[in-house]
DNA sequence: CATGAATGAGTATTCATTCAT
DNA sequence: AATGAATGAATACTCATTCAT
């Protein structure tokens, strides 16, 4: 109701809009070909009003990043109540994959690799907040299909990392190669012969 | 013929200082990063000879990756007589551990991946004769030892990529992430775990 | 009219401490490395309230010179009664060195002389006010000496020149030439020698 | 004659020209107003091309000031033979006018002076090689007629600067606080009186 | 055939000033 | 009367590519 809570709420609403110009500018070009002019337009804002809310390409970088991947968080945790150690595997693979496609996680991981020699920190603060912190998920689930005896006992955490790299090879890997690298129509399928796979080795 | 052969292997030596310091350029600091005139001076060549043997930036990047990958060539075919499976599988896997690490393969794909908006053609080259090449020289070898009886009969190219997915899982994934990642010393090791989750799972 | 005046007393002070922040920008940056976000940060009001008092960047810094120099007004006279003529110039002459070095003069003419092409009139105002206006003042006080016996009589607003040129030659010249020139110790011994110089000349 | 004697005489020529146009651009409208875009049009170069020659703007402006100091190396040096000590004290006094008024000394000064908060290093060696070197000539000329016996014996390093004073309050002070300053008419006069009165006190 | 000087378009960033609330 | 968010014009500097010699 006051003019605070305007300004901050009009300030809210630049800050939205200026961030998704620049992930949609960063995620379609890379970091290099991203003008801080045309994110500027596409924000509908000046050169100036960007600079404002972030201080520098850098930084404006950074914060796309960091909302990407505190937007994951938990989000690979599924309830494993009635139901069968197969299905929640593919719940959770299925998520992934979601988030992957959906979120347009693989395209920004494109560019967060472009980036390592210029924004290492960047880069592993991806693999610390997106890559090992999905592993944890995993192996939290994993460990209590153990507990519930629907896995043979063993270290879960080489085993997750075996089933990621599987998952992964038909997820994440293609897409890194082709510009626009659609969700394939068997990708669930594929999906689930690694978790076939796993349980081949694993399963009680 | 003698000056015109003379001239030729002149020709070719600065084409090859040309490559390599273009390479240097390209791996270390990324594809934009790289500019023309650093190259140039690091070959000892003007930049009008530069572009005499190159017309353009990208088509230097994209000779650049195309050596890369005849390089490759039939590299991970392997002699399997007198050898287990767990053998013959550990010489592929450690052949390409190699190339990734020691023929900086890693670097070459981050930058590839990196311009993949800009380039996608040369990630799909890539792709084909880096990646799928790679695939078949793999199946060979699996189909081989199905033909000799040291694993069951199956789709080995469905399992082929189940296990190079482990692999790359340790090989490529963390490389990716780190401007100087170095082999790590349990890297055979860990190749080895990979390979007897996927002979649990395939073994005869 | 309490309200009124309480209103204005609010505002006068704000004015005080924009001139205060902005003279501290000016002086220790130059003109154009001071920017008017933060000297309105530095008095604490906003960018808007700055420009209610001051129309612009050049208004306030005329107001800063301007300030300064209503604050040299009679500034070097002194009472010549029961002083041989000797001390009186002394007086003067460290009267003068404490302007400068105290007052900051040395910094501000340093900025004013910089923007001699873009504010002719600022350092008009400013050889009007301060310079030849400090002349008149000596002027008078040599005038007081001869008719008082002191020194022969001759042409004082020349020979005050000489003697405000030897003087300057140690107050003023080298501190336009470092950025923190600060006054040094043997300062009222080197005015001294130049009085001493002048009575040479001009002494009775 | 051959293509590195005519690529140096052009490379030259346009160096010459840049100097030039930068030296016209800083001495007009101080360092800050001068543009790097607008040097490099007045030169007939390109932007890249002025770039090529000087790193930065500070490199330029320095490499300006640095010639213009060396141009006045041994520049007050003049033979005493023959001529009365007022004569030979004129005789310098005129060259430094010369110097400060026809070589643009002042206008330089006063840019030089602008950027002591910026660049101090720029004004030490303006105060090196300017000021301090000039004042060894002058003491050199000093020391030369105390000898032949034209001035009583004295400290000549202390009178130079008193000298030195009273003839900038009248060559450098007011072209200092004016844009376009001109010799003034009786400037040579003004100087003569200077030096009468300096002699009035060291003259033999 | 080789050179290196020259280019012009492009990029991130800054700042005095204004205006809706 | 006071705010602070917003602006648009300006600026230093870079780089792939070309061309006269």
């Amino acid at each position: 109701m006051g003019l605070a809570s305007y300004r901050k709420s009009i300030s809210e609403t630049k800050r939205a809009s200026i961030l998704a110009a620049a992930r949609e500018n960063f995620l379609t070009g890379g970091y290099s070909r991203a003008a801080m002019a045309d994110i500027a337009r596409d924000a509908d804002v000046s050169t100036a009003t960007l600079y404002k809310h972030f201080a520098s390409k850098d930084a404006l970088f950074a914060a796309i990043v960091a909302d990407a991947y505190t937007a994951t968080e938990n989000s690979l945790f599924t309830d494993i109540d009635g139901k069968s150690a197969r299905q929640v595997l593919r719940d959770v693979g299925d998520a992934y994959a979601t988030q992957q496609f959906d979120g347009r996680m693989n395209e920004l991981l494109r560019v967060v690799i472009a980036e390592v020699p210029t924004a290492p920190h960047l880069a592993r603060h991806v693999y610390e907040n997106g890559v090992l912190a999905r592993y944890e998920q995993l192996i939290s689930v994993l460990d209590a299909l153990v507990k519930r005896g629907d896995l043979k006992p063993h270290d879960t955490a080489e085993s997750a990392r075996h089933l990621a790299g599987m998952v992964k090879e038909f997820v994440v890997w293609p897409a890194l190669f082709a510009p626009r690298f659609e969700k394939p129509a068997d990708l669930s399928a594929k999906i689930g012969a690694c978790i076939d796979a796993y349980l081949k080795i694993y399963g009680a």
